[in-house]
DNA sequence: TCATTCGGTTTGATATTTGAACCGATGGTT
DNA sequence: AACCATCGGTTCAAATATCAAACCGAATGA
């Protein structure tokens, strides 16, 4: 591996829930010497990706990832592209709903949009990484992934998250010929407890699946009828957005949309 | 320079003017060999900061700069807790307002906001680069830098861009101390002709200037009245924006704003 | 008072990065 | 069709940056 994704890999510890990172922890986290940690982190803050706050001396992701994101949506307008259809959805739903993509092997949350219509609602949070085995997203760009990818995740720890997850890799593996059989993914509860969600794969212009869009209800509130609602929303939207990412819905997955709706 | 900052200069050769690079015209313009410049990019490929473009064999900012900058409003709400005062700024002027940053040791726009009063209006771009000698916001960024930093600038060259740009370091000088002693800056035509603009420098906790907020109107509506107007608006957005980054406004600043309300 | 931890710096042995030359492919010119 | 320049990408000895460990002064807490 080399200097430079060494650096960047310091730049993936930070999270939503450690957001703040000193030193020493910084070094053992990423499993450096803490005099190179010291080095790559010191030339990360001179470019603005990480800054040090003043009281301690913790650091953060620095200003300069906002430079950097205004000019890739100005050129590839991929969020603010996306996010009026999210809204439509969620108002046409009455749900959330959500959009993530793959990014550096891992499902990153992309932003997400609330329906006024219910007071109850699944709230989300922004810049979270999805486990593949346990959300509707993460099974759908998972069963879309190329084998290899796919059996790479299936081969790492699977976590149960709630009662209802499902960990064995065999069982998975069948549940993500059956989400590429219908072209959609669903999951009742296994990553929060009373929560469903359906979600579709967004592709590229060379077809690879490179994220998805989701709607997330509680459970109480999936009937049936919701979920055929859901599921033609979900599909539009599936197609609106890999349109507007300048991608192509392979046929496949077209027709199976078609279908059913 | 470490070979971290080699492949994060990389980054800031993709410009508005210049969003797709080849990898020959990378090395050329980063001074890099194309071998070094190859395991760089590839390396920023492979963390997502980088992706290539598909048809073509070009590179571009990749969608990991869209995930960081999630996490780091998450965190540190920069743009967006801007964002909403830059509006209420512009419909309270009737002009064009606009917000940038100091990144990188360079002035860059973070976002900006028309009014929806007039037809005609200053367009701005997002994620530019802004020249600190012909700008309001650069000149009164400039001026509330360390001396060093302003010298360092003073001492690069300095490009006409209208008939109107001062380009004489003497000049400038005098300017900046003018800036200083007023608490704001204006500019009339010497970046764009015919665009005059004033701008108020925005501090962080420590008291360091890093940023500014300008109004910027055609030169045929700067009446005395409008400049009134706009002073007026343009310091109580400058505190307030201050005050919402967590920042604190020096003391002899805070009085300037006071005598000019 | 002592012991730990912190952020940051130094060291010589070592592993990575570097630059020039080199591919095959592509595309325009003669 | 031969030529030539340039493209993205690769190779390998020589140069350089990285590593681990120990060290520093300053906080912090027992």
């Amino acid at each position: 591996m080399g200097t430079v994704s060494k650096a960047l890999e310091l730049l993936n510890l930070f999270t939503r829930q450690r957001p703040l990172i000193g030193l020493s922890d910084l070094a053992r986290l990423a499993e450096l010497n803490k005099a190179t940690c010291y080095r790559l982190v010191t030339e990360l803050c001179d470019f603005g990706l990480v800054e040090q706050v003043g009281s301690t001396r913790e650091y953060r992701l620095g200003p300069a990832v906002l430079r950097l994101s205004a000019l890739r949506e100005a050129q590839v307008p991929t969020r603010e592209a996306a996010m009026p259809v999210l809204q439509a959805l969620a108002q046409k739903t009455g749900e959330t709903a959500h959009l993530s993509m793959l990014m550096g092997g891992a499902l990153h949350t992309l932003g997400f949009a609330y329906a006024t219509t219910h007071m109850t609602r699944v709230t989300m949070e922004d810049a979270e990484v999805l486990p593949f085995h346990a959300t509707s997203s993460g099974l759908v760009v998972l069963a879309f992934q190329p084998e290899a990818f796919r059996e790479a995740v299936l081969a790492r720890p699977i976590p149960r998250l709630t009662g209802q997850t499902e960990t064995v890799p065999e069982a998975l593996r069948v549940r993500l010929s059956e989400v590429r059989r219908r072209g959609l993914a669903e999951s009742r509860g296994s990553f929060q407890a009373e929560v469903h969600s359906m979600a579709v794969p967004l592709f590229n212009a060379l077809g690879a699946c490179v994220g998805a869009v989701a709607v997330a209800a509680l459970a109480s509130r999936m009937t049936e009828d919701q979920r055929h609602l859901i599921r033609f929303a979900l599909t539009e939207a599936g197609s609106e957005i890999t349109t507007l990412w300048g991608g192509s819905l392979p046929a496949d997955i077209a027709t199976l949309w078609q279908l059913a709706a």
